[in-house]
DNA sequence: CCCATTGAGTTCGAATTTGAACACCGGGTA
DNA sequence: TACCCGGTGTTCAAATTCGAACTCAATGGG
């Protein structure tokens, strides 16, 4: 535990590179989807995940958890994808303490029709930007990294 | 332009661990630096680039784009640091318009505080995780993905 | 049976974020 | 000089985010 080991200058060019891509295209995904289809970026990945699923619905943790995401901050979204008619809360039958969020007939519908802009975007900013090397580093090193810190529980409110 | 090339298996697993391992970490690490510092990470990130530049000041917009946020944002973020007595602002003698954020001795006291646990998470939790051809391709790959965001100006309201 | 504990989801209040609107000032141009 | 423009930074209102506190049930000792 000796003195700290500050990044060296690859360490950091890495780090900020991590940072700022993120900000920037984060931001620009954002606009783009507010313009086209009226939804934030992360309404759309709640959207997605949903569309995934089986019967296009998942329990608000397990919800919250695949999009990376507090509960309350979900919830919150939830109701306002509720309010457009994108999504639907339906209460379990076995369990009464568990909700489902349902993907409606509207959700998919809006979801397809926003789905190409929002892919051809995503490309142009950073797939298409990566060698196939490249790609491979970051879905293997920062899919660790992203295991890691869900593995240890404790730290991370959300996620089960 | 015909139909839209979705993500393949591969480039899906890159783009979802991207996203998620920002989530997570940037939550991790503002908890950390909240609980121990008493400041946010954006906050932080603006205090560690006032400390590496020159005269530890810089123009707030350059300060903007360096930390890759809205104008509108920094301004309100060196408030509250003002108001922390971390961050003085001073007026340019020479262009009447331009304002200087300056890192005073208690920021610069507080970042020398801060850096050795921020660091040390920084590493833990992604750092350190990678290997150094996934440092690479993350610093070269993302590196070129955020010049090129940065290069296109008019998507981006920061940045000059 | 009773009550503490745990888990799911919501609600709450305070802080933050965002783009748009605004105020300010210098530089060019008639 | 008078006027409009472009660039800088701030202010504004609305939406969002976050963790903590809360509600409601089921569980499990004692």
């Amino acid at each position: 535990m000796g003195r700290p080991r500050w990044l060296n200058a690859q360490e950091k060019r890495a780090w900020n590179a991590f940072f700022g891509t993120y900000e920037l295209l984060n931001r620009r995904l954002d606009q783009q989807l507010k313009q086209d289809s009226g939804i934030s970026h992360l309404q759309y990945v709640i959207l997605a995940r949903l569309s995934g699923a089986p019967d296009r619905e998942l329990r608000m943790t397990e919800l919250a958890c695949a999009v990376s995401t507090p509960k309350s901050g979900l919830s919150y979204q939830i109701g306002q994808l509720e309010r457009a008619g994108l999504v639907r809360r339906r209460a379990c039958e076995s369990d009464p303490r568990a909700v489902y969020a349902v993907l409606t007939e509207a959700g998919t519908a809006l979801l397809e029709r926003a789905a190409p802009g929002h892919v051809a975007l995503v490309r142009e900013l950073l797939i298409d930007v990566l060698t196939p090397g490249q790609l491979d580093a970051l879905a293997d090193g920062l899919g660790e990294a992203n295991r890691r810190m869900l593995a240890d529980g404790d730290a991370s409110a959300d996620c089960g």
